[in-house]
DNA sequence: ACGGAAAACCGATTGACGGTCGGTTTTCCG
DNA sequence: CGGAAAACCGACCGTCAATCGGTTTTCCGT
């Protein structure tokens, strides 16, 4: 899935909080880069076709709101890497992790431990 | 770094192994899709100036090879869409590993394991 | 119910970019 | 040095995001 520039931004603001309108969208983007309601609407219906946007008609607007949060699309977005270049999900991974690692705190090191470890023995039930 | 089909298909064509000139490479090609010589030596002119691909010159011909392992690769790649969607390494990782923890096997899920046990650590040297 | 404003919708245009390939130039080898 | 082999150049097509003017639809207030 290859968004444009400004298809990502809109994508961002949605995910900042507020559900919103093209016009408030527009007002917001109006500032720091121009363009017209316009070129607004068609990026909310592009990303609204393309399934990352709902909607809902609220008198004359659309209300527009996120579809999928950050964190899901970008696990769909990885994992759309992997199957491109034909890496396994283990490897794709593997790959992830050894470009970033040297990037990461301490703390978030600590959070993929506890996530993996999760992983590692859904059996147990400690919590959830 | 968002390439096309046939770019694609030729990066892991070099990935599997060997190096190649452009007629080399067209030979391999030819039989499951198609197109002419001409149009392997653009993309491998193409995959050179992204970079992706070194080459040398041997007799009339350059041989291609690659210029970064198919990990080195999808790190990158991940890299950029963390970027892409200002999500920290940490988030990026943990949302690459939500998706994807699903279908690992359990010796997938060891060797990450290892992987993030040996960045935790750096100064102890149990293991290589 | 209706008239007008507000918003959606349509269609055309532009700019990137990958794929494609014909034709020309360069390179090298016998 | 001549010819073949390969690189290189330039053009064209298809796709897709961005852009926006113009038209149609929708709804709300009077």
């Amino acid at each position: 899935m290859q968004l444009g520039e400004l298809e990502k931004q809109v994508l961002q603001y949605f995910w900042q909080g507020r559900d919103a309108d093209a016009k408030t969208v527009h007002a917001h983007f109006e500032k720091r880069r121009g363009g017209t309601l316009n070129t607004i609407q068609s990026t909310l219906d592009r990303l609204f076709r393309k399934g990352l946007l709902g909607r809902e008609k609220q008198g004359h607007a659309f209300i527009y709101r996120t579809a999928m949060d950050r964190q899901a699309f970008i696990g769909k977005l990885v994992e759309e890497i992997g199957a491109d270049y034909e890496a396994d999900p283990g490897s794709t991974l593997i790959a992830a992790f050894s470009s970033i690692s040297g990037k990461l705190s301490d703390e978030q090191i600590a959070a993929l431990e506890r996530l993996i470890e999760a992983r590692r023995e859904p059996a147990e039930g400690h919590d959830t």
